[in-house]
DNA sequence: TTGTTATATGAGTATATGATCATATATTAA
DNA sequence: TTAATATATGATCATATACTCATATAACAA
């Protein structure tokens, strides 16, 4: 079999691609990958984040939605507090490998 | 210490962040994610990609171009015509992680 | 040399995106 | 209820980017 009969046989589909690319592409912002490495070293609420960053608490929000579409990171309230933290193990796992991959 | 001052105390160099951000970043389109996940099958040239992909070859040569700045896949030439490959183990482990991420 | 094939690259264009600003919502206190 | 605090969201604008087109480079054949 061809190679690229090979690949359009083992391709996943273009739904799983979407949803992996867009993953990917959340943390592919400065600001946004900032704010999952602060937020593997413990929780943090929106203002925590903000001052961190020094950047507007909504600017903050606006990146944590995104974050949160791709179930990269989860909230918890407390109060009028909002903390947020990595939604599970797998995303620490990304940065650990992604982070081995750049240091090499 | 408070929460803040503990991101700030953990946290990796900018430099660091602006090349994992952009490492991911890379992987945040479908077209560059379906190129890399071909590779990951075994090597293909640029015409077997551009098939693949149903794009010119221009367009493919423009996407690893970035893929290859980032380390993410590397090349191979016999006569005219260029194999690429992934560049290391590191890059089929993104990719699973990621995956098992979007899966669940 | 000239011609062909395979790939790379610079410029241009249409679309996507990150930060800001203004406004809206939610929780708590008075 | 009203006021204050914490966060969210829609619109806007400036910048970034994916593809196309034209052109350049590299390897091989005649």
């Amino acid at each position: 079999m061809s190679r690229v009969n090979r690949a359009r046989d083992e391709a996943i589909p273009d739904q799983e691609i979407d949803r992996l690319s867009q993953t990917y592409k959340v943390l592919g912002d400065p600001t946004r990958l900032k704010i999952v490495m602060a937020l593997g070293g413990g929780e943090m609420c929106v203002c925590d984040l903000a001052a961190f960053l020094d950047l507007t608490e909504s600017a903050v929000s606006h990146q944590l939605r995104r974050l949160r579409d791709m179930s990269l990171i989860k909230k918890r309230r407390e109060g009028q507090i909002l903390f947020y933290s990595l939604d599970d193990d797998h995303v620490a796992d990304l940065l650990n490998i992604g982070l081995e991959h750049v240091r090499e």
